[in-house]
DNA sequence: CTTGATGCAAAGGATTTGCACAAAT
DNA sequence: ATTTGTGCAAATCCTTTGCATCAAG
């Protein structure tokens, strides 16, 4: 089995579920995927491989009980993207007004603003916080370019 | 007609659609609801006054394009709050993972925290940011004295 | 073997849309 | 008058569920 899996079956099986072979290709599908998917794109990428947009549903929801998997909920529409031993433990993102992608953020050297964000926030409100969501509504680079052209920068 | 509707009145006319009844029923529903309503529980508290579900609809994405509501989408549903000359120009929301509710944050003295990570996001990403949605998961006090007991407090 | 997982199809729930009628400018 | 808005019901889209079968421990 991949090395990458293991963590993942051990999880897995240590919440008493069986770790099968669609759940290692629906989680492959997304560890390999460069954009979040949605359940019917993760079920088009492996559905030759006898598995059904049901069992896609139903695995989703459990890895993200497990905390496998995070979900981002965009008009309604549920993306998945890996949460645990991926490299960005904080998980910044900008939904583009313009081309509706969800784009992940670099967040280096914002780790240290956020921690004191939450920390704070945490006292204020007598609240224990366990992960944050932020999400950027704007325009992605690109689309700022072909609003403003290139030669407009200042 | 109620003094805080006429700049809703006004934004809604500029833009060329007409401001009926019916629109200005949801957003004094919408104004005066100290919870986050979703188009069924609005359509729920207008319905006497011959609104129909699809009208709720319809309104509530006219008022979000204009900038008028803006919507939060939790486990797939979407939710609505008074978005401009609210008191609150950042909306920080923290969702219970017990109890399920959404919760409205004091966001007093995380505003300036938050301008810095906006400016530094926009340069850092070659971005332009119109709005930020911060969604905390966690314990709401209620819920956080529930699990650990009000006499653990450290 | 026993229990949980699966695929399929049907059901469910939120949101959108088509259409004839009503209301606003 | 003309154009947009409305209510209703039907349609659509995402997601969940029931059930008979299959596979993992």
């Amino acid at each position: 089995m991949d090395r990458d899996l293991v963590p993942f079956k051990k999880m897995i099986e240590d919440n008493g579920n069986k770790f099968t072979i669609q759940k290692r290709t629906i989680l492959k599908t997304i560890m390999e995927s460069s954009v979040h998917l949605n359940a019917k794109e993760i079920y088009e990428k492996v559905k030759g491989e006898n598995i059904g947009l049901a069992t896609v549903y139903r695995n989703l929801k459990e890895f993200q009980e497990l905390g496998i998997v995070k979900e981002l909920n965009v008009n309604g529409i549920s993306y998945y993207e890996m949460k645990i031993f991926s490299k960005k433990p904080l998980h910044i993102h900008l939904k583009c007004y313009e081309c509706d992608n969800i784009i992940d953020m670099d967040s280096s050297g914002i780790d240290i603003e956020y921690l004191k964000l939450n920390k704070m926030v945490e006292e204020k409100n007598n609240m224990e916080i366990f992960d944050i969501d932020i999400m950027f509504i704007g325009l992605c680079s690109r689309c700022k370019e072909e609003r403003y052209g290139e030669t407009n920068k200042v």
